[in-house]
DNA sequence: TTCTAATGTAAGCAGTGTAAACATTAATGT
DNA sequence: ACATTAATGTTTACACTGCTTACATTAGAA
């Protein structure tokens, strides 16, 4: 005997999505299978999501909460570049084994981040947390930071994409040292190669 | 008195295909407004695209051979690493005066480029290029030039992406140093800062 | 208890990718 | 030169999509 009124219907939608997204890739995911899986009318997501635009922007929201929790460094203690390599291997791996939900987080599925500011709001809480880091690692003008931040972050988002594609690019390119052997030796092998990175940055 | 065969059909649909990727983003282009835009029945692309992935191919593919023709480096010649800056920059500016075709060759929406034996033959030449490039530069065993490779081309792709994000992202994030003009400092001076990644790498 | 806003449903529009059956024509082999 | 075949085009149709509009139910405020 089920009520009228589902109750919960935004925050299970959401937990929905976020599953299917990551499952089949966000392209697969549509409202009316959505509404099935809740065991609502085709229309009702249209209650809580506007367009669908806005669904992508609550799991992209939901994903930057997970990145954010998986690389967040305490400020109120000592920050060490080990804290960077650390955090910035946590990330890679949040990219990697998130990837549809990754996508969704940095690809053009969401135009512009205003329009939502919960998103907008999260999505930078990362980045302010890196830079709040690296200012406590060296006694730095703003900008400094921000451009070591940018450096940085920009560093670690390219290694995800790339690590990807190259394996995305199939095993029909068999040299002997390919890039797709290379991929994975870096893959296999971040906190060496992000330490490197990192100590490029902070030693600049 | 147009004839029943149009002739020239599949290259024109991927002329077409391109330039409305890149004006709309892939997502907005259909085929039927594909084929009618050439005068054709909605079907008809089908004779020379199984699905909407091949065509989609198609396009990263003529991306493929744009960004390989801005950025290829004469290895005939003595290569240095301001070569390799220079044409960093090329490839990123590449990345985001093509901002839409980017996200086509370097997405998800082509899923396995084994399946299109031109796109992965294509993609792997602006590797195989930087590769040789490399190489030239220091004289080290392949699997430290792959490496390299990697490192650069991951460092160059993450600009290309955090640089379009940062701006995508809105400017209701009004900070005196956010994000957002750092991007911009950056995206301004982009030699310099590829100078001093280029040279991380290389003196490695 | 009444009224209103929030939340649900039903029906339907315009658009999509793509499959199947058929039409026309270019290319090819004898 | 002509018949056959393969390539390329059209028509029709199916199942699906995002989204709009009009209407139904109900929770919570007045």
């Amino acid at each position: 005997m089920k009520s009228y009124h589902h109750g919960n219907l935004k925050q299970e939608l959401i937990d929905c999505a976020c599953r299917l997204c990551e499952r089949d890739g966000y392209t697969k995911l549509s409202i009316r299978t959505l509404a099935k899986e809740s065991g609502v009318s085709q229309t009702a997501p249209y209650r809580h999501f506007e367009t669908k635009e806005a669904l992508y922007a609550s799991v992209a929201t939901d994903g930057f909460k997970k990145l954010h929790r998986a690389c967040y460094i305490d400020i109120n203690k000592k920050v060490t570049k080990k804290h960077l390599v650390e955090k910035g291997c946590k990330y890679i791996e949040f990219g990697l084994n998130n990837a549809n939900t990754y996508d969704l987080m940095f690809g053009t599925a969401v135009g512009d981040f205003s329009n939502y500011p919960e998103l907008l709001e999260t999505a930078n809480s990362t980045y302010e947390n890196m830079k709040s880091a690296f200012s406590k690692l060296a006694n730095e003008d703003d900008e400094a930071i921000a451009f070591k931040c940018i450096t940085l972050w920009s560093m670690i988002h390219g290694l995800v994409g790339i690590l990807r594609k190259v394996q995305l690019v199939g095993d029909n390119y068999e040299e002997d040292i390919g890039p797709i052997s290379t991929a994975s030796l870096i893959a296999n092998n971040l906190e060496v190669h992000l330490d490197k990175v990192v100590s490029g940055i902070v030693e600049n």
